[in-house]
RNA sequence: GCGCUCGUAGCUCAGUGGAUAGAGCAGGGGUCUUCUAAGCCCAGGGUCGCAGGUUCGAAUCCUGCCGAGCGCACCA
């Protein structure tokens, strides 16, 4: 969990280890009978043949804990109630506060990740679909870039395929002026509908579009400049949408489909090489082991199909391949829906056997589920299109600018119009990354934007009155006392919790269950708030006030700190 | 049919095989001459979908049902 949870364990290892015979684990976790518990000696019993009580009673006999325990109790069936000595809380919290990191290392053995996330569409709009892919991957990008990885933040921007014959061709017809300009102004839908709708209904139109896509796929240099006119303008208005969501993609970040054009032949040519290929139903296809279809037969990853154009399977084969042979990437995330699942399960077990993706290399899915709407369904507008995240960002900015000048309307226009995209913003990504994002959620203006319960507007309110604390006292924390007392059943809830933030960020590096991340701020605040009722701080004095001030300023610093981790703004005052 | 993700308070959601299953919202009752009441406190509210099994102990692991959503070859 964290330094304390990691220290206590440390300790009870080896006492568990001698014991036991062999390594076992002391099972500690927080309890509500003590500060922690460990409940090892209970699994243990039946393999030793021996009263768990009696195998708590040696392990603390031999287990080396005078140091950091208060007190060692056994209780009920052979539980081991710990409860922390409040020298040592004090001096690990004194550690954490002259600790720019907060307790957190940065990771000894840097990994290159590969991040691929957000994933737009060329010429069409960014909608509510986009949103947990871009929030997430975004957050997933923040965390272990802080934790010292390498990270590759690879949006796979959705730009080829045969609907690029239709889009050049309305592109020419209405001119690229015209074009461009729609396009800058964010207009995609339009845009891509009226190419669609002519599509549907000319002939005429529909071969002239054919004939494009065969000069685009044929590098046709006129082709290739429309082409590009469309990408670039589109990457234009998606990274105007990424500014406004305060998300760290950038222009550098763009690695379409297109990208992997070349690597194409060479990539099904290996597979070829390697054995894999097959040819089935005048398509070339791999059967990955372990897929079957709805008939029970193997089931393929097409690579090429039979008309000779590539699949997307074979794109993201030629991504695999290029993030570990070519950017040396050990770990590989996809940041996409859930529904993808089996594809990409299907896309990793051919990279393994084409060697594509062999230890430590590994590939993992964080999938999500959908964001629905009030009745249940998939979200989307009231005249059930989808609805433009452009518009949504712009609706919780105008929500929030609404809220703050109900709550506190002395507040310059400045600072309002920054607080107001802080929480509106803050609280749609928050929404995302609180909850478990293998469910799908209720997308809910009331609730993301409450300032009650565990949203983004509570975080930054109750760090926004933490920073008010200092403002009021004028005073400015001292980040390198030499301890922190605390003494107080809320100071010591609250330090005790503080301290496990590094075990927290820890634990969600790997699993990016963002929502842990989010669910211990949550718990971060509310100790706060009980310790702020119940501990005056500038009323306090000499080493009280100094140390309930160190452990405010670190309750600002977790909170400020993890919620950035989220790509949440914090602002000063709110 | 097979596979995936699920089913926890009226609602939205937490819950690493451990002691009496927790928050928030909604509804009820309190609480500001005192550091931001945008807060806090108290009480109520549950056959953890159902039935078996494993275990000293199951919301958690296994099996089978029921129910929901999604996927299952040339769109990504």
């Amino acid at each position: 969990m964290g330094t304390l949870d990691r220290l206590l364990r440390d300790r009870l290892a080896p006492a568990f280890a001698a014991v036991a015979g062999r390594p076992a684990d002391p099972s500690l976790r927080r309890s509500q009978h003590a500060d922690f518990q460990a409940d090892g000696a209970l699994a243990l019993a039946r393999a030793l043949g021996r009263n768990p009580r009696d195998i708590a009673a040696e392990v603390v006999q031999r287990a080396r804990l005078a140091d950091l325990c208060k007190t060692v109790e056994i209780a009920g069936a052979g539980f081991i109630n710990l409860t922390v000595a409040d020298d040592a809380v004090a001096a690990l919290l004194a550690d954490m506060g002259r600790d720019e990191r907060l307790g957190v290392k940065a990771a000894e053995v840097p990994e290159t990740v590969v991040i691929d996330y957000s994933a737009p569409n060329v010429a069409k709009e960014m909608h509510v679909g986009h949103l947990p892919s871009t929030v997430i991957g975004d957050a997933a990008a923040r965390l272990l870039d802080w934790l010292g990885h390498r990270v590759v933040k690879a949006n796979h921007l959705g730009d080829w395929g045969t609907p690029f014959g239709m889009l050049i061709e309305h592109l020419l017809d209405i001119g690229e002026a015209e074009a461009a300009h729609e396009l800058s102004l964010g207009d995609l839908n339009a845009f891509y509908r009226a190419a669609r709708s002519k599509f549907d209904a000319d002939e005429a139109f529909k071969e002239r579009a054919r004939n494009r896509v065969v000069a685009l796929q044929g590098g046709d240099e006129r082709t290739i400049r429309l082409w590009r006119l469309l990408v670039d303008e589109s990457e234009k208005y998606f990274l105007a949408v990424y500014e406004r969501l305060d998300v760290c993609l950038t222009e550098k970040d763009f690695f379409g489909e297109s990208f992997y054009n070349d690597m194409l032949v060479p990539v099904v040519g290996e597979l070829d090489r390697l054995g894999l290929l097959r040819e089935s139903d005048g398509a070339q296809v791999v059967f990955p082991a372990g897929f079957t279809n709805r008939d029970g037969n193997p089931l393929p990853l097409i690579v090429r199909k039979s008309d000779g154009g590539f699949g997307y399977g074979a794109t993201d084969l030629a991504a695999i391949r290029y993030r570990t042979r070519e950017l040396h990437a050990t770990r590989l995330l996809y940041v996409i829906g859930l529904p993808q699942r089996q594809h990409l399960e299907m896309v990793f077990e051919v990279a393994r056997e084409a060697g594509w993706l062999s230890p430590p290399a590994r590939a993992q899915h964080v999938g999500f589920g959908s964001v629905l709407g009030p009745d249940g369904k998939i979200f989307r507008s009231r005249s059930g299109e989808t609805v433009k995240l452009a518009d949504l960002v712009d609706e919780a900015v105008a929500r929030a600018t609404t809220l703050i000048e109900e709550k506190n309307p002395d507040l310059d226009e400045a600072t309002k119009a920054n607080v107001a995209r802080m929480v509106g913003v803050g609280a749609i990504k928050y929404a995302d990354l609180s909850s478990d994002r293998t469910r799908d959620h209720v997308f809910d203006w009331a609730r993301m934007l409450s300032f009650d319960g565990n949203t983004a507007p509570y975080l930054q309110y109750a760090r926004a009155r933490i920073l008010s604390i200092f403002r009021r006292g004028g005073v400015t924390p001292v980040r390198d006392l030499a301890r922190i007392t605390v003494t107080e059943p809320a100071e010591r809830a609250l330090a005790i919790e503080l301290l496990a933030f590094e075990g927290v960020v820890t634990e969600v590096a790997e699993s990016l269950d963002f929502h842990k991340l989010a669910g211990y701020l949550h718990q971060v605040a509310t100790a706060f708030t009980a310790f702020y009722e119940n501990c005056p701080v500038l009323r306090a004095e000499g080493e009280v006030r100094e140390s309930r001030l160190a452990l405010s300023d670190l309750t600002a610093r977790v909170l400020g700190r993890g919620l950035g981790l989220l790509g949440i703004g914090a602002p000063d005052r709110m």
